[in-house]
DNA sequence: TAAATAGTGTCTGTGAGACACTATACA
DNA sequence: TGTATAGTGTCTCACAGACACTATTTA
């Protein structure tokens, strides 16, 4: 096999998490240690190996920021820019991953949704493509929409999260009728809120 | 570089054609010529080269075949399994092509969609997952569903290729009140029919 | 004039988007 | 008791699926 016939390829991974406390979405970036674009903030990604999976690809880049422990994953589409790194062409599969929601900011360079500009590589394009499907996915697909929620979530988390991915806000009503037939979801009760009336606490079935 | 940071990708293309004198949506296969799989229907493919675009690689493919003439391209998704080849692990990014219409059946290996099986590697798998994509894209992609009517296209064809491509017979009224929605899309009359009432014309726009 | 082919009007159900109003908690 | 927060009922519109009926052509 002569060189030519491989290629470079990298799984590059839009890795979500829900913080409670603030109620924001936010993005795992690294900053680049080394050029190109060195001191830039850039998805956190590894060259694909010969016979890995992508999914464990995505998970490589995800432990190497310290950022493992993502519950769901899967795959967007593929960027074949030839000048999308400047060292040389190469492919790029933009992955998804979702980590469970944690109590406070996680450790690391997380940024909200709406900050990640300004990006290496064409990382401003993954994200902008990325988003639509993302928000398209959530409260449909399951393992998406679970892995981002935890197993309960207050309809007010529903609201914040629905919003940024969307980038506009829903109406609670009618946020309230599309989780209500949701099949895997239910209502159980209601949790504290903060003055005013308690919101709604969803719960995942099982 | 080590070699093990480089990967084999390979573009298979799932590459459509309407036949209008039987009205059948056409796919191109080729039959392999050599081991592995020798002998075997196989999606048109080829190893995507350090540096080139992945719609060059599969307009290469399909060069191979001499069914070039592809009107329109996209990917659809990108398949990781590391069995898929057993020369050893590969991706393999698949992508779809249209041809515009032809009269007569044209030359080569092009097989009716449902007729698809038995294919060599994971092809099977790539069409089987692709048939969705491809029945959601018809009438909503322009650039996909104008290559694949021609620039102007009777209602009885209409009605063939959507019942190719979804697996069921649409309702005439519906798919003629759809069909009346697409803004680039205008009646132009009727046209002749085989017996029976000669089925409106629809013309593209431009 | 019957059979084959195709077009049209209309009913129903579902889902999205929107608004007004009601309910609950805290200061 | 007022303000902040959240839930609920309901209206409208768009779209998909389905059926019955009508229209046009050929044999």
């Amino acid at each position: 096999m002569t060189p030519d016939i491989r290629t470079v390829v990298s799984a590059d991974v839009l890795a979500l998490t829900f913080v409670r406390s603030t109620r924001e979405v936010l993005l795992a970036l690294h900053r680049r240690p080394a050029e190109p674009f060195a001191g830039d903030l850039a998805l956190p990604g590894v060259v694909v190996l010969t016979g890995e999976r992508l999914a464990d690809a995505a998970a490589r880049a995800l432990a190497k920021l310290g950022a493992s422990g993502a519950v769901a994953l899967g795959q967007l589409r593929t960027f074949d820019e030839p000048s999308r790194d400047p060292r040389g062409p190469s492919l790029s599969v933009a992955m998804w991953a979702v980590r469970p929601p944690s109590e406070d900011r996680p450790d690391g360079q997380w940024v909200a949704l709406d900050r990640a500009t300004g990006l290496a590589f064409d990382h401003d394009r993954i994200v902008a493509d990325a988003r639509p499907l993302l928000a398209g996915m959530l409260w449909r697909d399951g393992a998406f929409t679970r892995a981002l929620t935890g197993s309960s979530f207050s309809a007010t988390d529903a609201v914040a999260i629905t919003e940024q991915l969307t980038g506009r806000p829903p109406h609670r009503a009618n946020l309230n009728r599309d989780l209500a037939r949701i099949p895997d979801l239910e209502e159980a009760g209601t949790t504290t809120g903060r003055g005013g009336r308690p919101p709604k606490l969803w719960r995942w079935r099982d």
